[in-house]
DNA sequence: AACTATTCATAATC
DNA sequence: TGATTATGAATAGTT
């Protein structure tokens, strides 16, 4: 019904079957409550969207529980023991997933490769040189990005510098000079917590070294991308 | 969508609420299994029709179990604690319900009546009443019943006796006779398990008589109408 | 259960 | 999103 038959498939625009379900929600609910009233019966409707939103109906004067209670009585299944089993089960499933994961992660470090086949080691190794590279390219960038503040705070610093000299001039000589620019580099470096080795200034690694230390430059702004796809999943409930 | 418009508003006429129950649920299942597939959903529908008999769907590749579990997390309510809450108000519901028809019951065996006032005291009177009249309407129809099955074996019997005095007429005196009619009348007797003592036939007793003994006499066949509307809540489930 | 005459839901479109 | 509309589906009444 609409301006052309539909196969009943899914949809696989992601916009267009979001507004299909939003359309068909409101009819099934629709359908539900006239079924409640014209016929006297007790519905409960739950529906989930793909994107995991909620919609529930229940039929005026009873609800979900009381259902659910009559569905165990007519069907002889066992909801609150099932509930259980499905929690046991579902625990199961992420414990071996969890299995799964630590697996990898140690493969990952180098750790119990000896039960592996060469062919095992292939995707590992694939693995972890891709994750170096972009560990590399990171990095690369968060030096250029520091050397280009470091650049800056120093013009900034020697400009400071000249005039404070000038100043001294024209106050004649009051006091022993020195220690000005060296106070400049200590302050840059304090940013970043310690001073820097100047052996970890040595790029680029070559793949295969032996990292020391953690890089320690740390942007001034934190990266906060990451923190806008969580709020998603709301919940609507309508019971008359 | 029909041959006409229709309010939505209980349909009084219990057949065809019946009809549209069934047409619509169908109806309504559809669309639930379309918005499953077409918008990636899940779905759980439990219906109960007026008469008690419960159909359900669930989408593919989800259970009731999980979309129960999801639905509390969703919205937050506590299905399992609920359903205990359920419980005990039930419990307490039928409780009541007990406690009232064991004073009715009391009341109309008239016990507990004193702290009854005059106006609270007709209703009981006219339900006993009633059922007196209903009781006692039951039991001449079955004493008219049972006369005319005493007057028909009573003839069989005559007539049999008439070719047994034949027979014995034809085969000259072999032995005593007697005795032949007196069995008929202890042959019907044992059908009710005794004999009546000869008081009880004394119809119709008056209103408020004290009736000595239960009516005994049993129709040789029972009455079995009422066995009928019993086997209708029965149970569909749709899972694919 | 079938069969329509209708009303209704909704796919496409804006 | 929200409205509009042409069209296919659902179904109320009938047989």
């Amino acid at each position: 019904m609409g301006r052309g038959k539909i196969e009943i498939k899914r949809i696989e625009n992601s916009t267009n079957r979001q507004v299909t379900y939003s359309k068909r929600r409101n009819g099934i609910i629709k359908k539900a409550k006239e079924i409640a009233v014209l016929c006297d019966a007790k519905v409960s409707l739950v529906i989930f969207s793909s994107t995991g939103k909620m919609t529930n109906y229940c039929s005026p004067s009873s609800s979900l529980i009381e259902i659910l209670d009559k569905y165990q009585n007519s069907s002889g299944k066992k909801l609150w023991d099932a509930k259980h089993e499905y929690l046991s089960a579902e625990l199961d499933r992420i414990k071996k997933e969890n299995d799964n994961m630590q697996i990898e992660l140690r493969h990952l470090k180098g750790e119990d490769l000896t039960s592996l086949q060469p062919k095992e080691l292939i995707p590992i190794e694939k693995a972890l040189e891709d994750g170096y590279d972009s560990v590399r390219a990171k990095q690369e960038r968060l030096l250029e990005e520091e050397q280009k503040r470091l650049t800056y705070i120093c013009s900034l610093q020697q400009q400071q510098q000249i005039e404070i000299n000038g100043v001294m001039r024209e106050m004649g000589e009051n006091g022993g000079g020195g220690g000005g620019i060296d106070n400049n580099h200590k302050g840059v470096a304090a940013a970043g917590g310690r001073d820097y080795p100047p052996s970890h200034h040595h790029y680029p690694y070559h793949r295969h070294h032996q990292m020391p230390f953690a890089f320690r430059v740390q942007p001034i702004q934190p990266n906060l991308h990451s923190s806008r796809a969580a709020a998603a999943a709301t919940t609507t409930t309508i019971c008359p």
